[in-house]
DNA sequence: TTGCATTTTGGGAACGTTCTCAGTTATACT
DNA sequence: AGTATAACTGAGAACGTTCCCAAAATGCAA
């Protein structure tokens, strides 16, 4: 077992040259119909596959992308479905096109600085996707001063001008959620916010002040909670809120949509008779809430499945950075809001947001 | 930005030759002081990294271990953090050990036949991590036939003698779990099993018979129920054992308990009261559940480290295959087995099994 | 000072590819 | 048949390291 053939015994067993074997197994031009077969033969024969270092060397590409999650995979995976679905978007392109993933996760208490060190040092990726960063991470610094191609998952807030990024328009998505609930006739509509030091919380929060602007609706800061996107933050926020009587809550992610959801049930209220709620991503726990959640969908496959062929396009130097990709969100209703209970304003919505319902 | 330095640059400038630019580099001996200062300030101050490639060429080693999981990332981790800790477990022993990892998941519906090629085709691991394969895949065959390097992360059914793994002794912990619920004078106690095409499943369900026999109980055929780990096993399980009124359940994970426990409440009946419950795993969903679950804790992510440093340890020829890696389980009495109602019996129990009680 | 051992250094080959370029053979057209 | 062109093939250099071996420098004892 093991211990590999080079393409210098192909080229020996089948009586040709390296060059031509090279040619053969990159599936080039200008080979003779009968050698190709036969080197083929060889090649299945020997059970011979290049050796990816040499091919490295020598073209300056390894086939291999690096995704850099700045957290622990018990963080990031579990209690969520969000990377996940990233995760699988970004693996699925990769295999797609013959890249590999290299998993770049933090250890638990590991400093930011020396994670960025730790990704920085390796030089085995072509490029790296990056998700879910903070925005003062110096790995940022880092990645605009010496890597060459990289991808983030949300805007950045410094470098905008030099990084390329794949998102949705959460700001747009924000506001639609927004405009829903204020639709349906709610008055004190809340929000639980994601984390601001991401720009998807951000811009979401940019989203919901800008409906009720758009309404005329005045900006009340006791109905603003601040999260971080996460069940615990959504359930601490809402019972924080609580106390301000709000009709409605827009919550900056399903995740935390499903806290905000127990924390109203625990004080003995109903979602949505009590309390309309509209989430954020539309991902499996939308529709495993107790009701099921209106939402906002964002195609979180599909953003991982844009930044790997953004990334591989500019690798290949067919784009150039910064290219800034944004995807549409959508507005899907669902019992939480309390649409069905609403129906007179909503007809009048639908029309105007032209949102897509969902089972 | 970026276009990289070589050591030929570093040893230019620092009036040395690549040799003693590459000893310093990788910390060998055989270097004066000084040189050694002069050459790392150079590097610093040029900000050289190696080239990997070009390592692993020579050396024949790429410093990267592929972690395979036979699937889409949302089934592995949505809903379920034994994954997210076994991954965090590997990939924090990878990092100090300056590995890099390699995810391989497999894409939506992508036949078995044709992940296991894309797994095999890829010359860039030193060796390969396995977890949660089925007894049948053929990549077990394609792995034992081409692959030098490789740890499963269960019980292999088939080339027993000639695959290393770590695991822990599930028969064990089944057997645990069940005299548990034997001791505490439960008559009828059913099981909701695990995949039974994985080690896994299989011997915690040869645990739960062992206990039977050992206490005299006869097996009942009934009271056994094929699941898979999942949370929708576990409910559907339950809710097809409930018209045997089993008065406990032994769950082989504890995301299906979660199941388990949702399914008798959604019948109006009551855990532990009316059913008693064990799980297995010990995660986070353990103290999540309404009652807190009694069950059988396995060091999750201690398994991933050990199955690193195992291969590393293949890899470097300092151990050869097979090695079989058995950690212990222990069981965690909470509140789901009901063990609080019947003190009594529990007692002698303690003493029995020496299990450690948490939080 | 000499000689010998030890530490330190450098030169060259090797790792397995790709890629450029030149050379050879086949094809097509007059 | 002769020539221009296209298709095909091979030789050699290069990619950036490591590693072996020999050479040089140094230290130490006689």
């Amino acid at each position: 077992m093991s211990d590999h053939m080079s393409i210098k015994d192909i080229a020996r067993v089948a009586g040709v040259s390296r060059s031509t074997v090279s040619r053969v197994v990159n599936n080039e031009a200008h080979v003779n119909k009968h050698t190709r077969a036969r080197v083929l033969e060889v090649i299945e024969r020997l059970n011979y596959t290049p050796n990816q270092a040499a091919r490295a060397l020598v073209t300056q590409r390894s086939q291999v992308v690096g995704v850099v999650l700045p957290g622990t995979a018990n963080v990031f995976f579990a209690d969520n479905s969000y990377f996940p679905m990233l995760l699988q978007g970004i693996v699925e392109a990769g295999n797609n096109h013959e890249q590999s993933m290299l998993l770049c996760l933090g250890n638990v208490d590991e400093p930011r600085e020396h994670f960025s060190q730790r990704i920085l040092r390796n030089r085995m990726c072509d490029g790296f996707i990056i998700a879910s960063i903070e925005n003062d991470d110096p790995l940022i610094d880092h990645l605009v001063q010496s890597v060459p191609y990289f991808v983030m998952m949300e805007r950045p807030q410094r470098y905008e001008d030099r990084i390329s990024h794949v998102t949705v328009d959460n700001v747009q998505g924000g506001q639609l959620a927004t405009q829903h609930l204020i639709s349906l006739g709610y008055q004190r509509i809340a929000h639980i916010t994601g984390h601001l030091n991401i720009a998807d919380g951000q811009d979401r929060l940019t989203g919901y002040l800008k409906a009720l602007e758009l309404a005329g609706i005045p900006y009340n800061a006791d109905l603003v909670s601040y999260g971080r996107f996460s069940f615990l933050a959504g359930y601490e926020g809402m019972k924080a809120l609580l106390s301000q009587h709000p009709d409605a809550v827009f919550v900056s992610s399903d995740t935390a949509a499903r806290g905000a959801i127990q924390a109203i049930q625990d004080a003995g209220l109903r979602v949505p008779e009590d309390i309309g709620i509209v989430g954020f991503d539309d991902l499996d726990v939308a529709t495993k809430t107790t009701p099921h959640l209106t939402t906002i969908r964002q195609p979180v496959q599909q953003k991982g499945a844009v930044a790997v062929q953004l990334l591989l396009d500019l690798v290949g130097g067919h784009k150039h950075s910064p290219q800034h990709m944004v995807l549409p969100t959508q507005l899907v209703i669902r019992q939480s809001c309390g649409a069905n209970l609403r129906e007179r304003t909503l007809a009048k919505e639908v029309q105007l947001q032209s949102e897509v319902p969902i089972t």
